[in-house]
DNA sequence: GGTCCAATAT
DNA sequence: GATATTGGAC
């Protein structure tokens, strides 16, 4: 070990006494950097000469260290079994650097094994002071004490002196990779009450290095993907009336007043198709209880409707094959529906009904991706997705050279439950991903009985969907008590509606 | 002066 | 195409 500051090696560990950034790196330009900030903030320098060295340090200095740094390319798999270690024995920030993003997105995609920032290019002066400043604010708050005020001054003055030289320097393109983005998500989501602006993603992100241009690109680029995965919903060729109530001849009649859709759109009349339950079949036979989803079928011809919403959420009323005598009013019926998921990427799917074993009112939910823009590629799932993709395009009315939009998916995160034990049981329903009920009951379905707030100030997003679907008017049709006396109340009346409405369509 | 956001540049 | 930068608006 060494207490100077030559760069010759290829591994070295700089500690300061606030902070230490291990580098493991071979870039002369971000040691240059590096080497500029020793000269001002009189690190100590730490070489060794392979590998493990390093471990040792670390494990000396575990108490002090807050950063390891390191480049990515050349020996990737040696440095991830250390960044691994690393990421598991002390749960340190380890910060990957490359000159090439597809090295990146490699190992990005290879996992990253704990990694938790990716940079690309080398360092600027602004970086490492960023990433310092974040350290530095993760230490304060961890001792909880003060005592840090020489710190914090000190990354205060090295940003000073740069702006005093016009040191002006590129800013580092980072890679917004799969894990970022998930936060980026997770924040997006917790601010869905509030404000969704940059800074405050930023803040909830609390991505070392991560800035808040960096977060207003990204959420530009989000939002724009957003906005044409909606459009893909209003873009098929179905017959769309009244989109919108933008028909002014029609603003004001008494029709579209009382309709509680937005628009309608009906099938066309194409071969029978299966929807997507080929995929649904495959893929929840690992659910032994949910073998009577084969049992479903749409009918495009007759059996089922579509209906959409100024949101673009879609609504189907499903009929149960086994009581397919005609097209009227049926206590089996069943519904889907998906709509466009928070997250922008993915596509909700849910269905409900009753089954014709006479004994549940299941429900089941699920989410898949369909943006790829902001997601990323899962291609593992072969003949599935095709089926997914094929069926949902046939539903839409779109051939194939549908856009990209369906052809990808993630593992499903599948939540089911027994509505009717739900009620009756006093066991709580899986608490791990979406419930069924956030989907299927609005609030206001029951006027007499509104169904709890939920917790907190937490918000049901699904709501929207049936309250649009759904006039408030109506919804007593819903009612209903299956053969085992237990009150079935669902959403099966849908399909009343439905009815109701025929001559609207 | 800070932040947002859409347009534009790289 | 992805991300950074810019410039007007608030």
């Amino acid at each position: 070990m060494s207490t100077t500051n030559s760069f010759g090696r290829s591994t070295q560990s700089i500690i300061a006494k606030d902070i230490c950034i291990l580098l493991v790196n071979d870039d002369h330009v971000c040691c240059n950097i590096v080497s500029n900030m020793l000269d001002h903030c009189r690190y100590e320098v730490f070489t060794y000469e392979k590998e493990m060295d390093a471990l040792s340090i670390i494990l000396e200095k575990k108490d002090t260290l807050e950063i390891i740094l390191t480049n990515v390319h050349r020996t990737y798999a040696k440095k991830f079994e250390i960044i691994e270690h690393i990421e598991k024995e002390f749960k340190l920030q380890i910060i990957l650097m490359s000159p090439d993003v597809d090295d990146i997105k490699k190992v990005s995609e290879g996992g990253g094994n704990g990694v938790t920032v990716y940079i690309l290019k080398s360092l600027s002066v602004k970086e490492v002071n960023n990433l310092w400043a974040n350290a530095m604010a993760q230490e304060k708050s961890k001792r909880e004490i003060s005592s840090s005020s020489s710190g914090k001054s000190r990354v205060k003055r090295k940003i000073e002196t740069d702006e005093e030289n016009g040191n002006v320097e590129k800013k580092t393109r980072i890679v917004w990779t799969k894990e970022m983005h998930q936060k980026f998500l997770e924040a997006i989501d917790q601010l869905r009450n509030d404000k969704v602006v940059p800074k405050k993603i930023a803040e909830l992100m609390n991505v070392p290095g991560l800035t808040r241009e960096n977060v207003a690109s990204h959420l530009q680029k989000y939002r724009m993907c957003m906005k044409r995965a909606q459009g893909v919903f209003t873009s098929s060729p179905y017959d769309l009336t009244d989109p919108f109530n933008l028909n002014p001849s029609q603003a004001n009649s008494q029709e579209s007043h009382w309709n509680p859709f937005p628009f309608q759109i009906r099938s066309r009349n194409t071969t029978p198709s299966l929807f997507s339950l080929n995929f649904y079949e495959s893929r929840l036979r690992t659910f032994p209880d949910m073998p009577l989803l084969s049992k479903i079928q749409f009918k495009p011809d007759r059996s089922f409707r579509v209906c959409g919403d100024e949101k673009k959420n879609i609504l189907l009323s499903i009929e149960d094959n086994n009581n397919n005598n005609n097209n009227r009013i049926c206590s089996d019926s069943h519904f889907a529906g998906f709509k466009l998921a928070n997250d922008g990427k993915s596509i909700q799917f849910g269905q409900n009904g009753h089954f014709d074993d006479g004994s549940v009112n299941k429900s089941y939910i699920q989410q898949h991706d369909f943006c790829p823009e902001m997601g990323n590629d899962d291609s593992t799932l072969g003949p599935e997705r095709d089926d997914w993709m094929s069926s949902v395009a046939s539903l839409l009315g779109v051939d194939d050279s549908l856009p990209s939009i369906l052809t990808q998916q993630q593992p499903p995160t599948l939540s089911h439950q027994n509505k009717v034990a739900a009620t009756t049981m006093t066991q709580p329903p899986p608490s791990v991903g979406l419930q069924w009920s956030d989907w299927a009951e609005p609030p206001g379905f029951s006027p007499q009985q509104p169904p709890p707030s939920p917790p907190g100030n937490e918000v049901n997003d699904n709501f929207e969907i049936f309250s649009d679907f759904i006039s408030p008017g109506l919804c007593e049709l819903g009612k209903g008590i299956d053969e085992n006396g237990v009150d079935a109340t669902g959403i099966c009346g849908f399909d009343d509606l439905l009815f109701n409405n025929q001559d609207l369509t």
